[in-house]
RNA sequence: CGGACAGCAACGAUUGUCGCGUCGUUCUUUAUUGAACGCCGAGGAAAGUCGGGACAGCACAGAGCGCCAUACUUCCUAACGGGAAGGUGCUGUUUUGGAAACGAAACAGCAACAGAGAGUGCCACAGAAAACUACCGUCCGAUCGAGGUCUGACCUUGAAAGGGUAAGGGUGAAAACGUGAGGUAAGAGCUCACGACGCAUUUAGGCGACUAAGUGUGUGGGUAAACCUUAUGGGCUGCAAGGCCAAAUAUGCCGGCGAAAACCGCCUUGUGCGGAAAAGAGGGCUGCAUCGUCCGAUGUCGGUGGGUAGGCUGCUUGAGCUUUUCGGUGACGAAAAGCCUAGAUAAAUGACAGUCUAAUACAGAAUCCUGCUUAUGAUGCUGUUCAAACA
RNA sequence: GGGCAUUUAACUCAGUUGGUUUAGAGUGUCACCUUGACAGGGUGGAAGUCACUGGUUCGAGUCCAGUAAUGCCCA
């Protein structure tokens, strides 16, 4: 309930919500488990250790499909909105059954993408992620 | 008026909702934790990383060789392979001189534009020959024949050692100064006129590259983005440079681990009592053994060193920007006044919905500055050119 | 961010420095021969914008400059 308290408008995406640190990342992406939902590929893991915020993410953008850094820089805004206005459900799912998870989104699809297509898959995404936890939780408690 | 090309200018404004980063103020937190408010928040190329610097570390007696880079002149600049002004050459167009060769003027564009008369190398195929050249041709021709005239010579003609000659020879990217005339056995700058180019030198102009006029002398191509020569410059590495702090784990070094001493605590100030971690293989001191004493692997406790993750710094006030005046043909310089204008760190400057508008293209800072190159849309201005119409 | 290298046939490489002649080799591919048939073997052929653009030169895969793509190193 403490961390309720902490983010007030659950809209803000301040630095602490988000992955960075060449270890946590390493880690992540040597221990997590991963799927694709198009144009993604998502790798997550919940780490067993007590963490300040539920909830951590990044995004990734090879260079190889984006030359231009002016195209990785808007797929990655886009992103980062998307995930900004519609990761509070899910928030709010960890909270209830005391978890954390960390997420690695990368895109890779070869072309830009119009903003509310990519609204949509990452609703998708989010809402394939609370099912998965709460179905976990069912089976093992 | 329209199209194309080149250059210059500025590259949105505003309303609502949500959001990001640095900094400042206030409150808050164990904490540079969190909250509220405010200010500021990508470019002309931020790109390529191609030149040149600043800055930093390392190296370094002096000189030479080697290697690399640059290359008309003068200036600008912190410096440059950059820029400005000028010179020369080439190309194109127009006009024009001349019999020709070959020039002259104007405009536009281009030039890695020192040296090929210092040396070495190379120039396929074709062609006689690609650089001290003689294959054909042409001319002279000792000598040897044949024929004729006719008494020892001449004429005609054939072969020919040797020699002269660059006029001609379908080649080639390039052919041995060019055109015309004289000259000659035939030829040849051999000579002459005109023209082209080079070297030396004189005078005049210019800071200079060079220009103009004259004198002498000469005419053996191209290639230096082949080696090279001359002149000038260059130590190497790059902010992931460099400096500081420093978890966890491993390890190096120092000290302790029987008592005593040392360390910490206490008060009764005493060879006092208590505390902290705990076991010690093995070896030396003597021929052997015990006691004693010394060293001590491993382990353990404490300290310390470099140093990883991570963090801080370097980091943005600078060859700075704007305006005005002055100097200069110009690049640019000087003076005065005013201004502070991104500093992120898996990396901020955004998303959605409207309105105005030409508002779209190329494109995102990463130590900083200065140039070059490349990519670019519509608008405005300037210049060039094309098309059409009119005069 | 900084520092470097490479690009030649469908694939892997020579040739480049030292310039001019038809750009070669192996694998693959195609046709024919060999076999009853296949494999293997033999003979022959096709396949190249020498990454792209410009320059130097009489002449560029090679020399010079720019552009693009690919790869490597530095914590």
């Amino acid at each position: 309930m403490e961390t309720n308290t902490k983010i007030p408008s659950g809209n803000t995406l301040p630095k602490l919500q988000r992955l960075y640190g060449k270890k946590a990342v390493s880690l992540l992406f040597s221990s997590g488990t991963s799927f694709f939902q198009y144009p993604f590929k998502i790798v997550t893991s919940s780490p067993s250790e007590q963490a300040k915020v539920p909830l951590r993410f990044m995004v990734s953008i090879s260079k190889r499909n984006f030359k231009n850094a002016t195209d990785r820089n808007r797929i990655k805004r886009q992103v980062r909105e998307a995930w900004r206005t519609q990761k509070q459900p899910l928030i709010e799912v960890l909270v209830q059954q005391q978890k954390n998870l960390e997420v690695a989104l990368i895109f890779t699809a070869k072309n830009i993408l119009p903003s509310s297509e990519i609204n949509s898959k990452i609703k998708r995404v989010i809402t394939r992620l609370m099912q998965d936890h709460e179905v976990h939780n069912t089976t093992s408690g």
